[in-house]
DNA sequence: ATGAAATGATGCCTGAAAGGTATCGTGGTC
DNA sequence: GACCACGATACCTTTCAGGCATCATTTCAT
């Protein structure tokens, strides 16, 4: 078998057509020069290179050694680089789960900031709910999450990436869109809701019952994806709580009421990974969201 | 720098997962395969497999660079066999010269023989006629020329590959196309003729001058390419002496007329090259043309 | 719990091969 | 005809690949 050093030295060769050149060139002598090349013409069998005392010239079948030594050269070098870049996690696949909910507000910006930073990293969106994340996350099919959960499991590590106000969604012609005070808390009492989810939307669903004084008789649909809220709301099936961010959601015939008792930004997306996950595209992202 | 074996032993392990079976994939033992594969990754900068004592599994590095050193290895096969094949003659281009007389009949027939015997072989192919080909031979632009002449050049060597009968082309009004006892020599005197050009198609005019009686007043037309002299028979502005092969050619309105009293193969048509090339390509389609 | 088995890494030795210096052989040049 | 240019060869030294023996660690069975 031959080395890469031998195709080296047979492409100084050729290139330079002068045997004491390409030693030069190679910086190394003349005679091992020779023999390296004499070494891969035995094993390729045939001569390349045509040596008269007077000049060197390629035969056709060292033509065509060149033209794919050439190639094999870049691809030498590229290995090892591609190898290094995706080591450094400048290069690499990078699978993120995300509720829909995320998407409204930051998963854009999210994803141009990864593509600006790290412009070797291809991105791998899914839509899903926290739970899945969760479960995707340990099985290793994604790398990254972006979903809403108070405490996460051992083998998860998580970051805050934004808190927000929990607004209500209301039909435009419903009473409290047109209330002369600041919308409260218990104003909500008694009114037909449009409910997270308890088991497909925990995160929303505990939240609320801790803030609000919430009856099962006026939970009239429960649901896991705010859009789909949104429009019930639109049709007049109820109100709805919704994460400020979804307000960005203009949907005709809805307006989102704050609350002059729960202004703090109570409703928080986390950033979520597998600690064991080796992906370096992770550690620089993650690097990227932290600050 | 790495080596070619290096890379075999990475891809190896990466293959199998496991350092002792690799080692006997390769037939080695299995301490210098751990070395080589270390010196490779100590090249790398990188890890490119994770050993446990209980598994080896590929980083994410490892996996891109698997992909690139598969891609490489392959390369490297293909590159000396490459050359073998072109050094043998089974690939490779060959440049051929032809007259659109030899178009006619043999050409096509060479073309199919060639691609059939020798399919790695691509064909140039390049109307000229013989004067240009012996040009095109002494300065390498073409390696083959089938052509008509009767001594060749001490730099080109020959082979006949076709002797033919010599025919007179008419018009089918013409009172020669109606006599009723066979064509003789002497028929054509003082006819109007559509003769070769003496200077770009010595051959035929040579040819034509040493059978027959010529005479300078009789020539109309002095031209180089058959199919143009048969378009000219055609409309009548003359008589033409052409190749039997050119028969094939039906033009309406032009008949061909053998003469009794000169019945021998007369028009020569050889395949021409430069005793000095070396493209191995040649050498191979010469062989098949002596058989 | 403890010994056996499995597996990759290390230490050491030998032989092959790479690189260097000096020199040869052969054409072309003045 | 002496000289020069250039690739090949001879010989030496050093580097490195491969093999054997052994170590270290982890798992599995008893």
């Amino acid at each position: 078998m031959y080395t890469l050093d031998q195709v080296r030295c047979f492409v100084a060769v050729a290139e330079h057509l002068h045997f004491g050149r390409a030693a030069a060139a190679l910086s190394m002598t003349q005679p091992p020069l020779s023999r390296q090349v004499q070494k891969l013409e035995r094993f390729v069998g045939v001569d390349l290179l045509e040596r008269d005392n007077r000049r060197v010239v390629l035969t056709a079948a060292g033509e065509a050694f060149l033209d794919n030594a050439r190639v094999l050269l870049a691809m030498s070098d590229r290995a090892p680089q591609d190898a290094r870049r995706i080591a450094s996690g400048q290069w690499g696949r990078l699978s993120v789960g995300f509720t829909a909910a995320s998407g409204f507000g930051i998963l854009g910006s999210l994803v141009t900031a990864i593509e600006e930073s790290f412009p070797g990293i291809d991105l791998d969106l899914h839509e899903m709910v926290t739970g899945e994340q969760l479960e995707n996350l340990a099985e290793g099919r994604i790398d990254l999450g972006l979903g809403r959960l108070d405490s996460t499991p051992p083998s998860v590590q998580s970051e805050l990436l934004l808190a927000e106000r929990l607004l209500l969604a209301v039909p435009k012609d419903h009473p409290l869109a047109h209330l002369e005070r600041p919308l409260r808390k218990d104003d909500v009492t008694g009114q037909p809701l449009i409910m997270h989810s308890a088991t497909r939307a925990t995160y929303f669903y505990d939240l609320l019952v801790r803030h609000f004084p919430i009856d099962h008789h006026m939970v009239r649909h429960s649901l896991s994806q705010v859009l789909t809220m949104i429009n019930l709301v639109a049709d007049n099936h109820g109100l709805a709580f919704v994460p400020e961010s979804a307000a960005l959601v203009s949907v005709p015939g809805v307006r989102y009421l704050a609350f002059e008792d729960l202004s703090e930004e109570i409703v928080e997306l986390k950033a979520l990974w597998n600690t064991q996950t080796k992906n370096p595209a992770l550690k620089q992202v993650v690097s990227l969201l932290r600050s």
